[in-house]
DNA sequence: CGTAATCTTGACCAACGTCAATGTTCGTGG
DNA sequence: CCACGAACATTGACGTTGGTCAAGATTACG
């Protein structure tokens, strides 16, 4: 499989290295269970399997900010891993497996293993480039705009990993969630997303996300062009 | 020296490594003067010496968002070089000196010497908690503490590298740049530093950051805490 | 010394947050 | 299968924060 080979590349033998001797931990989590706590250190480097989980900080307020949303075949923990007690936590949306890596054994590897480390240092630059189109998006876009873009964004994801139609995919994150990710309270998600239908760009409905036309959401979103 | 080493950790060598045979290029900037261009390929890894300088993006509407401030010991364009045309901008904010790293030769090292790698993805790691702070900071602090935020994580990381004093450091920053790196409007930026020097929380003179009591503008910014 | 860039402020407007009430969905025990 | 409660969704009314416009003051620099 093509994708799956890109997307868990930075943890698979790409020619029957070493990696598949680490000790793993398979983990079946119920929604709302932690994955990491924020001001721990994590026990090891963590895939997910299958379902859907959130990466969040809380303020002293008592708000949230969900960092990002770990979808199937991302991990998580690997900067707890290698510079102490995390600066966020990591819970599970739906049920989901999650498969741990060992934590020391991860850093032995790293330390001489130059193609996994590469394939890391790799995957954490994709990682940068969405953390900067995120900020971008906080930082200078409109509600419906917000929205939209976040969309596209998991859209996106979970169709390069065989999890989504041409028209639509699973949405399993409620109101609050949305706006605890995109940086609105809930009540004003609300307005954007009845405008959004309203327009016939996207539409919430049961736990589906529905886009009818998706060159219309990535224009009105501005995605890829950030 | 520590804390240069921690901050140049990546680049130097540990032991007489091979990074040590890189070619290198030495580039003097004017401010304005790009450093790298969005869309296109960087020719190769850069660290700036001295000055500052900035990431950005750019939105259709023309608009900025200002991804982050580049210090010196900071790098930049590590993303293009091992994934191609760039996302974002880079350009001095002063009169600033830069170093090249030539490109193909760092992916080589980076194939051989797993240290190298390792140091590599331990900066980005840094990086990351710093990013995901700052999206906390756009996606849920008020204008007041995002800028004081603002202002610590910059004091901070001058400090860190002996380029600030107790009560303050340079900062050559414009208020507009000030603006589109917090998020905010211009004449909002205005206000909020008025009422941030009138409870004597910081202030902005000539092109110096001062801060009368750092204790106090931790608290007020949540800065560590999130 | 003059011009352009930047800073600063007031007045007004739009976007977004808060509160509170009502409807809806979903899981659970009977 | 139904009843019930808890969590979630939805909406209106209203308050607050932040954006826009425009004008005058200040600074930087040739």
């Amino acid at each position: 499989m093509l994708h799956r080979k890109r997307q868990f590349g930075a943890l698979n033998s790409q020619d029957g290295a070493l990696i598949e001797r680490i000790k793993r931990k398979r983990i079946a989590l119920a929604p709302g269970a932690d994955i990491i706590t924020e001001g721990r250190r994590s026990q090891g480097l963590y895939t997910v399997c299958d379902g859907w989980a959130l990466r969040y900080q809380r303020l002293r307020t008592g708000s949230r900010q969900i960092l990002d949303v770990l979808l199937p075949g991302d991990t998580v923990a690997l900067a707890s891993v290698l510079l102490g007690p995390s600066r966020h936590a990591a819970q599970a949306v739906t049920f989901a497996n999650v498969c741990m890596l060992n934590g020391r054994q991860v850093v032995t590897l790293l330390k001489t293993d130059p193609r996994f480390a590469l394939g890391l240092l790799r995957s954490r630059l994709e990682e940068e480039r969405r953390a900067d189109a995120r900020l971008t998006m906080l930082g200078r876009m409109g509600a419906e705009e917000r929205i939209g873009y976040f969309m596209m964004d998991i859209y996106e994801r979970l169709r390069g990993r065989g999890l989504a139609s041409a028209t639509g995919c699973p949405f399993p994150l409620r109101r609050v969630d949305l706006a605890d990710a995109v940086g609105l309270s809930k009540v004003h998600v609300m307005r954007a997303l009845r405008e959004l239908r309203a327009r016939s760009v996207m539409e919430i409905k049961g736990r589906e996300l529905i886009i009818p036309d998706v060159a219309q959401l990535v224009a009105f979103a501005g995605y890829g062009t950030v």
